[in-house]
DNA sequence: TGAATATATGAACATATATTCATATAAAAT
DNA sequence: ATTTTATATGAATATATGTTCATATATTCA
């Protein structure tokens, strides 16, 4: 049986993957890193949301930041997880 | 770009699988259906948080019941989320 | 029929989460 | 130096979520 403590960081993992937003991020992000701007601009959605959403797949190595001059370019950090929403992404596709 | 539908579907697919007890219960019935009752003396909660998420997971079509005189049998009843969950598990395990 | 058992469910409550708004920080441009 | 721009963040708010408790339903057993 899973313990405790896996089940919770299994719980984590999809939770990061968990919201429609951080999908969307995520998905935009699979084509390669993108200013903090560039992400509000593409999902429409102001850049303090979008800022909160980084910081939360920041924390949990999701995504990771490259700060040149003024701007923060985002890029995906975690190889699982891409690996995981690619499979996820394929396997709605073809349903 | 993936569209608003799509990442609100995927986003709910991973809804699934983000509560640490939806993760044991899932874990548990992996090894084949259970009653309710198996299911709350595994993980050790009440019947009645059990038979909740098992509605949640029930309406997502992720478990599905038998019912057999006054007990009901869950099983997975999703074969794209059981393999995802597997594939999950084993990105963890190692690590 | 009446009691016991297995499960389901509505309401209440506590907690978590996502977005907005205001503001802070830091770098670039004027 | 001042203003503008890009990003970050705390507080507030609204909404979602998970568990408990009480109760309902359905089935078995006596």
């Amino acid at each position: 049986m899973i313990d405790e403590q896996a089940s919770f960081r299994l719980a984590s993992l999809f939770s990061a993957l968990s919201d429609p937003t951080r999908v969307r991020i995520i998905n935009f992000l699979l084509n390669g890193e993108q200013s903090v701007k560039a992400i509000a601009l593409q999902l429409q959605m102001s850049e303090s949301a979008v800022s909160h959403q980084l910081r939360g797949l920041r924390l949990q190595r999701i995504v990771r930041g490259r700060k040149k001059g003024r701007q923060v370019f985002y890029c995906l950090d975690d190889e699982h997880v891409i690996e995981l929403f690619r499979l996820s992404l394929q396997h709605m596709e073809h349903e």
